[in-house]
DNA sequence: TACGTGATCACG
DNA sequence: GTGATCACGTAA
């Protein structure tokens, strides 16, 4: 029931976050209604390397990128998809990570309606898909993850390191080689992760 | 494999 | 202003 601290977020190693996020569970409060799931697959960014929207630099979209870690970054993707990340980090370091996948696990009626799903299978899993079921919008952009609308908690499964398996991250052939980074992270043989 | 969809960004 | 691009999802 406790939200994970800043001082979780604020680290250095966004990398180590993003592994250590798989099995917690991510909560919205949206529309006064609660829906949760527990995470199976994250990717990290990093300013550092040319997959990340910060690499270049703050630009309007991905300035909330730059701010202290625990916080939302919320944006569009083709015209269509809301991606939601994690800020990790300190003020001015552009980390953080992506929300790939969820087991469903609080409120699964009201995320089939929202998400205009026939069922509970492969309804979060896709970050397009579980934004749309968990109701996360752009409001949230810029939102703590202490706050009463979006957060984090540590109650999902007990993980251990070889349940999780990396790989490289989907959809970033621009960023050349840093494409082949194994920076993302999944829960092995899950039914719940994305294709 | 193809493409919808609209905000964003780098131009100048 | 304008045009290319895009951290996806679906259908075929």
């Amino acid at each position: 029931m406790t939200k994970l601290p800043k001082s979780f977020y604020q680290r250095q190693d966004v990398v180590k976050i993003a592994l250590e996020l798989i099995g917690k569970v991510l909560v919205t409060n949206v529309n006064e209604t609660l829906t949760s799931g527990v995470i199976m697959e994250t990717e990290a960014y990093s300013d550092r390397e040319r997959g990340c929207h910060a690499y270049k630099g703050m630009t309007a979209r991905n300035k909330v990128m730059f701010g202290e870690g625990g916080i939302a970054y919320v944006y569009l993707c083709y015209g269509i998809h809301r991606m939601m990340n994690v800020v990790t980090n300190k003020k001015g370091k552009a980390d953080a990570v992506l929300i790939r996948a969820l087991k469903p696990l609080v409120g699964i009626d009201r995320m089939i309606e929202r998400a205009r799903a026939n069922s509970i299978a492969r309804l979060t899993s896709g970050p397009g898909k579980l934004t749309k079921a968990l109701g996360i919008g752009r409001e949230l952009n810029g939102q703590s993850l202490k706050g009463s609308d979006i957060w984090i908690q540590d109650e999902g499964i007990n993980v251990t390191k070889h349940q999780i398996v990396s790989s490289p991250r989907i959809g970033i052939d621009y960023a050349g080689e840093d494409a082949l980074l194994p920076w993302r992270f999944s829960f092995k043989d899950s039914e719940w992760v994305s294709r």
